[in-house]
DNA sequence: TTATATATGAAACAAACGTTTCATAATCAG
DNA sequence: CTGATTATGAAACGTTTGTTTCATATATAA
């Protein structure tokens, strides 16, 4: 067989598995099913269990850092750091798994990931608070600035965490005919209208 | 023994530990023993431990249909469904526990409480969209009044969802000080400015 | 009391779990 | 080629899992 495939292909069919049923509600024989490799494997190249779903974490949110482009103003900075905070849960192509792997530990933190909280997510709380100090009147109090931060980034996790029950709420129709611009569009609007910023042309969405 | 202490004793208990490990991280030895009961009492009274889980979850997300005082205006009627809502997850009296059960059940659906969320997810959702009825101006389409439920509804979820993160991210000081009046304020002034609606007296939290 | 239904406890069940072992196969440097 | 390192496969390991069994204890009714 090939090789150096292998070590890969491991990692990557757990993620579909984790994300699907849990640290618990996985079993290390289903995933090694999935991926074609014997039981071993697990142990060979990743010691045990937990390991291999560190390693799966990891992978399913090591995306660059999706920096709003400098060059626009603090609005379009806004509007771009929603998009992208959309796009990394459902975006069309990248498979659903991803995101519900994802959700479930920041949601439900196994602790085995507390780096992986470090390294990741605080960079970006940095950069859309940094974004608030300057939508936001100068000398705004670091409270309001991150309770505002909640009111961005809320919806945009509800959207993904929610799904399940979305579907049911709204009809099946209704959702499937979501769209990402439309959805960032909305909660760049409302969040722009709310901190009383001005918006060019924007009777309603 | 108390003899009907036992049956309530049981899914209490269970409620704990289903919240702190899921489903299958939950072990019934360890909720018996929690419980301070037999085994063999979940066989007798519960059948098994998937009905064991869902009479937990009924128990903890049986709250009465806590609707907005009639009598308010719009915007008041507003505050109280996002104050009630926070308080669901968030009061102080309440053990955490309840809220991440049903947490968990909200977002990675066990199949098995299709049944609760038609009966408690669904009429809440027919309060909200009913509001927004009337907050919002004639004839607003369909899919404006649920983006923007979900823009209310979203925030409120992440305090619960994602209270791991949010105290590494902003401090465990800065979390503890953190009050439900000022959340529930926050996020109604956030929306009423969003959608227009004039609202008296109020610079800015 | 006696007879019947209900509740409890200790022990064991078979199945599934994560993990390990070890012999064999493949790879590669010399 | 030879020898050493690395990778793979089949089988079994010891635990833990949810569930069941059955004898005994308790409550209830006549």
């Amino acid at each position: 067989m090939t090789l150096r495939n292998l070590r890969e292909r491991l990692p990557e069919a757990a993620g579909e598995i984790f994300a699907e049923k849990g640290f618990k509600g996985a079993t290390v024989r289903e995933i090694i099913e999935r991926a074609g490799v014997n039981i071993a494997a697990v142990n060979y190249y990743f010691r045990d269990k937990e390991r291999l779903y560190i390693e799966a974490v990891k992978r399913a949110d090591c995306g660059e850092l999706e920096g709003p482009h400098l060059a626009w103003p603090p609005t379009g900075k806004l509007r771009d750091f929603i998009y992208f905070q959309l796009l990394k849960f459902l975006a069309p192509g990248r498979p659903a798994w991803l995101a519900r792997l994802i959700m479930r530990e920041r949601t439900q933190p196994s602790g085995a990931c507390a780096e992986w909280v470090r390294e990741y997510i605080e960079p970006r709380s940095k950069i859309l608070l940094g974004l608030l100090r300057e939508l936001l009147p100068p000398h705004t109090p670091r409270r309001k600035r991150y309770l505002t931060a909640f009111r961005i980034v809320g919806p945009c996790h509800f959207y993904c965490s929610h799904q399940p029950i979305i579907r049911v709420l709204i009809g099946e129709d209704a959702y499937q005919r979501l769209d990402l611009t439309i959805l960032a569009d909305h909660i760049t609007q409302f969040t722009l209208r709310a901190l009383g910023v001005a918006q060019p042309g924007e009777p309603g969405t």
